[in-house]
This record gives structure tokens, sequence and C-alpha cells, in this order.
DNA sequence: TATGAATGAGCCTTCATTCAT
DNA sequence: GATGAATGAAGGCTCATTCAT
């Protein structure tokens, strides 16, 4: 009857999974994945619990949805536009935008942090991870190289290390947090520092 | 009188609930507190579920059964002996102590970890770690303090949240992770390098 | 738009918790509250045990449920549409619909004295009792005091008591005890006999 | 090796299954005797969970001990020298008497009343409620046969229903219940009132 | 006699998922 | 598309009872 076309059912359809998305996004992130039920989500996105199961097919399904939702974001976030050599200044926008990622979504980080302890359910992500990390990774490499640095890999596990340190302090204490300023130690110390500095002091 | 005694009640008791607590820790680090039951934790134990409630009230009497237990030995891996100044040498060996902790129990940080992004979780143990961190930081400002250096308690954060990124990503992949050089940057920077350098080329 | 209506559903659900409810009374006052597992009474009901919890929040709520129900039967069994002067011919009517609401329906008084002795479940109701019976033990005093009682409240609490134990009876042998009476006796005690008499030879 | 005599080690034997059976019941009345676990009971006597099933073969073993050894202290009660005819000084003893038992261990009778409406319970000790109940029933029915009553078996089932309904609502309330007045009311109407009386007025 | 470790069945409750309408 | 009734498996926990010592 209603000259609805294909084309906005679909994106109602859109539309709809996505407004269940984000509020199942912000139970889990606060109550975490196990203690928030499909009945608690649905009521949340105010729709009944069939509906849900007319988007999506189980639970895990609902989350993997939203985990690469949001790392496509994160791919279009960090444009790779770039020819894959980083310069300092590019080095300092990559780590400020990291940063500025976490700070826009932090339900999202919460989540992930969660996640990243709970191999079963890992496992179904972590491919997608990967896929955004690796190109990362590899580009941090070349920095490090270019820089003169003799373990490029090293100091990529050690930047990616301390980036998510950071992330994770940041998160769960948000208030109190310094984060400009340990933004700007972190840069100092990655974009500005000698390679391998005082070696022989140590040990 | 009695044809056990006391004693040996209490030893049996105190090794079994070691042995609780042990395969409880293995199985809360590898598939997460929530997915674990009871069950399984008394299976593992080779024990009946019944019995298991003989010796902790609760999952939760368990869970913090196994946090306080290794928190103490946390505080007396820390000597405290020494006078609240923490010398460059002293910070070095305090991080180099720090990693060593986490090497010999990744499965209890592994949990501690999964806790920290549970809050109703974390809350039943947190003022335990409290007790433990406090002090710990109270002492890094102080060496930052010493150091020279402007604001010791972002400087003390930074470290916090650095050292948390390396033991993350270490517990994450220990296989790969090259803890060992990293251990060695983490320590040229926060030991030997000058009080905020640079600060004139950042931003 | 829904293909069932809000109607049906209120309908069908009021049905089934009736049902429900109707089942548990049975159960309880068969076999105690405490004996009477949730899954007899949705097995009872023909239903899963599941679905009692769709229903009612827990076996307390459940209980509760069925106590104010018949609460609410009582409250409109008695016509509170009287000034609150009871006559000698409204205490008579008083009396005689007491023992009718008993014999109406035994199980719940079954239930009603059973639960007279669980304090802690007692506590869940008690309040809804009271609101009943207060406003009838306020019409007993008057009722005594008009009839120049000199203590009326003594009067009711006798009152009250020997309907509790008449009823008690009529409870535990149905079948043998000779109700009508019995009633016949209690109506002519308090309503048709003098104001404390025969004092002088007691003692 | 000690001299203790076969005597000598049944009477602490007895000594203790009445410390048992003392505490148990205090436990039954208070908790309700499904509330109560045998863990309780064996600390709150003192003793292990092992050793009480020494001394009874089960719980309910344990609530029929108590029942009949409180029935035995009835019967002595009573003592059963006269003859069977009950003058009015005699009723009103026996009446006085009854609640004299009842405020002495209110305990016990909390705990009467609440296995009333436990069928399965008291089947284990009705038969012996019985012994006691049955021969007092006989008493007051020749009692009322003498007094001139035209129904004495009707009347001997409403005196002890009121007894009851006073009893239950003594212990229901025993700091605000007016016993004394109330026990002088009944006696009145029982011993000192005509037979059948005001007949004619009732309907 | 005396202990408390040990068991196992059962209890209340939750929840992902399915299905008739 | 949309609803919520319905299921069944599992989870945490309790407790009467037994048993080795």
């Amino acid at each position: 009857m209603s000259p609805k076309s294909n084309e906005q059912f679909k994106l109602i359809r859109e539309e709809k999974k996505s407004l269940i998305k984000q509020k199942a996004l912000e139970l889990f992130a606060r109550e975490g994945y196990d203690k928030t039920s499909i009945s608690k989500i649905a009521k949340e996105a105010g729709i009944s619990k069939g509906l849900l199961y007319n988007y999506f097919d189980s639970k895990e399904d609902l989350l993997t949805a939203i985990i690469f939702k949001e790392m496509e974001k994160i791919v279009s976030f960090f444009d790779p536009n770039h020819d894959g050599v980083l310069e300092m200044q590019e080095m300092k926008y990559f780590i400020q935008k990291t940063f500025e990622l976490i700070k826009q979504n932090p339900e999202f980080w919460r989540l992930y942090f969660m996640l990243a302890f709970q191999p079963q359910v890992m496992k179904l992500v972590e491919h997608r991870f990967w896929e955004v990390i690796r190109p990362m990774m590899q580009v941090s490499n070349e920095f490090f190289s270019n820089k003169g640095y003799k373990e490029p890999i090293v100091w990529t596990r050690f930047l990616a290390a301390v980036l998510d340190g950071i992330s994770l302090h940041y998160i769960l204490d948000t208030d109190n947090f310094p984060m400009e300023k340990i933004e700007e130690i972190i840069i100092n110390i990655i974009c500005y520092s000698n390679p391998e500095p005082q070696k022989n002091q140590s040990q």
C-alpha cells in the first residue's frame, strides 16, 4: 500500500540497527558484556526482544557488529592517503589523533579493553582488529627506522603499549587523568628525542 | 581426645583452600570471571561444588581471597625498608621488580586487568589495591620531585600508565613481546633523561 | 500494526497470573511455603519454570501477590458502608460473614495461619494485614463500648482470638468441626450476653 | 580406664541430648523448622554436626524427640489423679493450668502451631498429640454433660478452639496481649454461665 | 566419642533464543 | 515488521546426611 521504496526501507532498517548498536554499546561499556541482557538492550532501544533478533542473529552478532562499525570509523579517521612515510609532524599528528579517538568514544574503548581479556570473544573480532592495526604498525616501523633507531619493531611495540596504557588510565579515571600533559610527554619522547639514547649508561 | 588434631584440620584446610584459589585463578584468567562457573572450578580442583562453599562463602569471596593473597605477596615483594627517597638506582630497581612481578604471575595480572573494567567487582577489592598503590605513588612523586620535574604528579601518572600499558601488552602477547628491550627503554626514559626536556620544541 | 493487541496480551497475562496464583495457593496451603518449590508450582500450572518469572519477580513476590489479592477480596467483602456504629444485629452479621469468608477459601486461611509463624515472611505482608484489621478492631471497640463494657479493647482482643481459634480448628478439621453450632455459641456470647457478667463470682 | 559406670554414661548422654533439644527448639521457634539448619543447631549446642547424628538419627527424629519430650511434661502437668469428673473449680483450674503451660514455654507452642499446618510433619507426631488430647476432651465432655448442656461435644470443641485462639494470640503478641483479663472472661463463660443460654434470641 | 571434610540433590533465579500471532 | 509468551539449560548456593580418621 504505502509507496515506500526499497531504499527507504533499507534506510529505516539501518537507522534502527544503528540505534540498537548505540544502546548496546552503552550498556556493554557500563555493565559489562555478560551482565547486559538482551532484554535490557531491547528495552533501552525501545523495541521488543523478538524484533532485536530480526536485526541481529545473536548477542555475539550484535557485539561483532558494534566492533566492526567502530573499526571502520577508525580506519576513516586515520585517512590513509599518505605514502607510508611518517615525518615527525605526522607522527605527532598520529598520536594526537589516537587520543582524540579515545576521548571521542571512551565507551567503545572501554568495551575494547574488556574484550581484550576474553579470548573466546576476542577470537570473533581479532582478525578485524589486525586489519586495522597491522598497517599502522608498519608505518610506525618505517618511522622509527627512518629516525635511525636500530630496532624499530621494538619501538613500535613500545609505542603501542604506551598508547594503550595511557588510554587505559584515561578511561579508568577520565575526570582526573591529566591527558593533555601526558600527551605532550609522550610526543616529546617519541618525536623529539634521539635514537637509543644513553644506551651506555643503562645496566 | 579428638581423632584429628586442630592443627591437622587447619593444615588440610589451608592446603585445599590454596588449591582452589590456584585453580580458580587459572580459570578466571583464562575464561573470565563471569564465564567461569563454580562447577568448573570445583571440577578442576577435584572436589564437589558443595565443598567449595565449605571453604569460601561465595564466588565473590573466592575472588577477593585470590586478590588479597596476591596483594600480600606484592607488598612483601617491594620490601618497604627504604626511607621513601628513591634514587635513580632504586627507581630502576623498582621498575625491574614491577616487571618481574608481572612475569612471575601473568595469570593474576590478567585477572587484575579484567577486573579493572568490571566496576561492580572492582568495588569489592579496590580499597585493597589502593592500600598497595598509594604509597608507591607517593614515593614516585618524591622521586620526580627530587629530579627537578615541575609536575611530579603528572609524571607519576605517566609512569603508572606506561607500566600498565607494557604489562598489558606483555600479558596479551607473552611469547612475542620484547619485554627486556622495552624495560630498557622505559628505564632510560624515566631514570636517565633530563627533566621536562625539549619543552620548547613541542607543539 | 501489532499483530496482538495490547488488550489481548494484558488479558492473557492476567489470566495466566491468576492461574499461577491459584495453583501456588493450593500448594502453599497443602505443603507449606518453604516446601513448595517454584518447579512444582510451574509444573502444576502447566508452564515452564522460566515463564513463571515472566509473571512474578520472585517466590516472595508471588506470595505477596496472593495475599494482596485475597486481602482486597476481604475488604470488599465487609462493605464499609456503615457509619462505624455496630448494632447487635450488625455484629452478628459481621461474625457470620467472617466465618463465611473462612469457609469460602480455607486454603488461603491455612496459608495465613502458616505465615503468622514465619516472622521473616510475615514482615512482607503484615502492613497490608493491618490495613484491613485495624479498622475492624476500631469498630469492634466501639461496639463493646456502646454495650457498656468497661474494657472494650480487652473484649475486642478476646473476640479476635476466639474467631481465630475457631477458624483454626475449622481449617484443621473441616469435615468434623461443628461450625454452625459453634457460630451460634459465639454469637450468643458476644451479642446477647450482659456486660462483664458474674464478675463477683470469679477468682 | 575411667571408672565411669554405665549409669553415668547414660546420664551424660541424656543431658547432652537434652541440651541439643533445647537449642533446637529455640531455633525452630525463632526461625522456623525449615530455615533452621542442622549446622546451626550443632553450633548453638557447641558440638559438631557429626556428633549430633550420634544422638539423633535425622532432623525429623530430633523434631519428634522435642515434641514427645514436651508432651510428657504436659501429661505430668495435668496430674491425672482425679476420677474424671470435673467440677467447676476443677475446670477453672484446668483452664488456668492450660494458660500457665503456654506462658511457661511459649517457644514450644510456637513450634506446635507452626507444625499444625505442615501435614507431612504433623503426621509424625499427631498420634502422640491425640494420646494427650483425647482424655482431656473426654473429661471436658463429661463436665459439660454434667452441667446440663445438650451438646457437650460441641462445647468441648468450642472450648478447645477458644483456648487455642487465645494461646495463638498470646504467642503472637506476648507483650501486649491482656492474658489475665481474657483468662477471666473465658473462665466466666465456661464455668459460671448457664447452659445454652438465650437460645431463643438467636437467629 | 568426636570432628569437620565431603557429597549430591535440590532450590531460586537468569537469560539467550524461538515461536505463534 | 513487531510483540512478548514460552522454553530449557545453566548458574550460584544450601543443606541433610555420610564417612574417614
